[in-house]
DNA sequence: TGTACATCAGTGAACGCGCGTTCACTGATGTAC
DNA sequence: TGTACATCAGTGAACGCGCGTTCACTGATGTAC
């Protein structure tokens, strides 16, 4: 009977779903490499071998939640991206960050299985690269239709920042940087940030193989946000 | 004898060292939750306890770890800057951005340890605070003393890249953002790593309440670079 | 509709492993007189 | 310089824990005639 297959497959979809559910929330309170097959049978009331009839081993559950991760990082961006207006290019751009942001604040773990340290003796299989540059693709289409619509020109004057956030980021950073004015402590932070971003890809495996000489890339992307920052010479 | 007090304490601060050699050699072959006492103890030749005599507990060697990883990256920063003409701020910052870089491509699992995932169970001391903030007090001194010397204006206009840097952004990117050209490119890299350096470090704590409302400045942040790609309005 | 067989989910015990930490101990090294 | 005592490093056994994975099994659910 199509009907009672159904059925058993239907409770088996179920059950799958369920334990993934658990492991996500698992790997919410004992972080990334915590997870534990054992643990998620104990939550579902079962005995620790019977996980096997779903994931034949630990590594698979870890793929599926990495690709449930990335899918859902990249639909919060896709969403965040489609509520915005088709031409406002910048407002589409500030929708994507905020969307990844929000996103990783609400799943922190999650966010940690992705982008933090690689996960210890696991390595990603194909399957999970797809999924992974969803966020990307979002961001290229948003800069490719910008250049159709001739909306990407040369960089533009810097928007600055009102004297409340200036004021924030002098009182934040005085001490670091004495004497610099709140905007441009804002420029720095955003430099800062992409310094370490741009590491901890390289290091943790996001770029594997993107360009052919990284280094090079990476000196000039440094020299433009100096002069993004306003540092020039003296003496 | 004090020279005999010494010779013990000599052996003790060798063995101290050598604890913490193998401990940081562990964490590069097995990820930084891997580590482990007892491995330690058996590369020393010795029995798990005897360990205790050095260390209290485990995670006192991790903190250890980290202030010394936090101090070997301070100091390459320190180094790189030190070797750079005062008055060449551009220059400074550079050598800074690659110090970092050549660091954490040197020691992969000691970056991860410091700028990845929070090890889970794992509350970092007061200890750590003064080293963590090496490098950022390196380039708070850069950009004060270029505000002093008069070397720190509004944003400059942003460095091109030569052809064949651009020709390799647009060979990469070409089937993410067709037609964009590779310059626009260069700099949405920069975008982008931003970002999630920027989710990084909130996600992973390294902002730990720097600004009253994060959100706000974030937001900020990723105006300007909006800017710095270029993007306009259209439509 | 009813029966014989095949499929599959879940059980329970076991294997072999590694971990952090405690504790009573031995024996060597250092100290005080 | 020599002896009595205190300090300290390292031992070895043990506690109690959790892990991934395998395997022969029971019993229920589905399938074919």
């Amino acid at each position: 009977m199509t009907a009672s297959r159904t059925a058993r497959e239907r409770v088996r979809a179920e059950l799958t779903r369920e334990i993934i559910e658990i492991a996500r929330r698992q790997l919410a309170t004992e972080g990334a490499g915590g997870l534990s097959l054992r643990a998620v049978a104990r939550e579902m009331g079962m005995v620790s071998s019977a996980i096997y009839r779903y994931f034949p081993s630990r590594d698979d559950l870890l793929t599926t939640l990495i690709i449930d991760g990335y899918n859902a990082l990249g639909e919060a961006v896709e969403r965040a991206d489609a509520a915005t207006p088709e031409g406002d290019f910048p407002g589409r751009w500030t929708a994507v960050c905020h969307a990844v942001r929000d996103w990783a604040l609400a799943h922190p773990h999650e966010y940690a299985l992705l982008y933090g340290s690689p996960v210890p003796g696991y390595q990603a299989p194909q399957d999970t690269i797809g999924p992974r540059v969803r966020d990307l693709v979002v961001f290229g289409g948003i800069l490719a239709a910008a250049q159709r619509a001739g909306a990407l020109g040369p960089a533009a004057a810097l928007p600055e920042a009102g004297p409340a956030l200036a004021g924030e980021a002098e009182a934040s950073l005085a001490d670091l940087m004495p004497g610099v004015p709140g905007d441009v402590l804002l420029r720095a932070l955003s430099a800062w940030t992409s310094l370490y971003g741009w590491v901890s890809f390289e290091v943790f495996g996001q770029f594997q193989g993107a360009f052919q000489d990284n280094r090079l890339v990476f000196d000039h992307s440094v020299k433009v946000l100096g002069a993004m920052m306003g540092l020039t010479r003296s003496g």
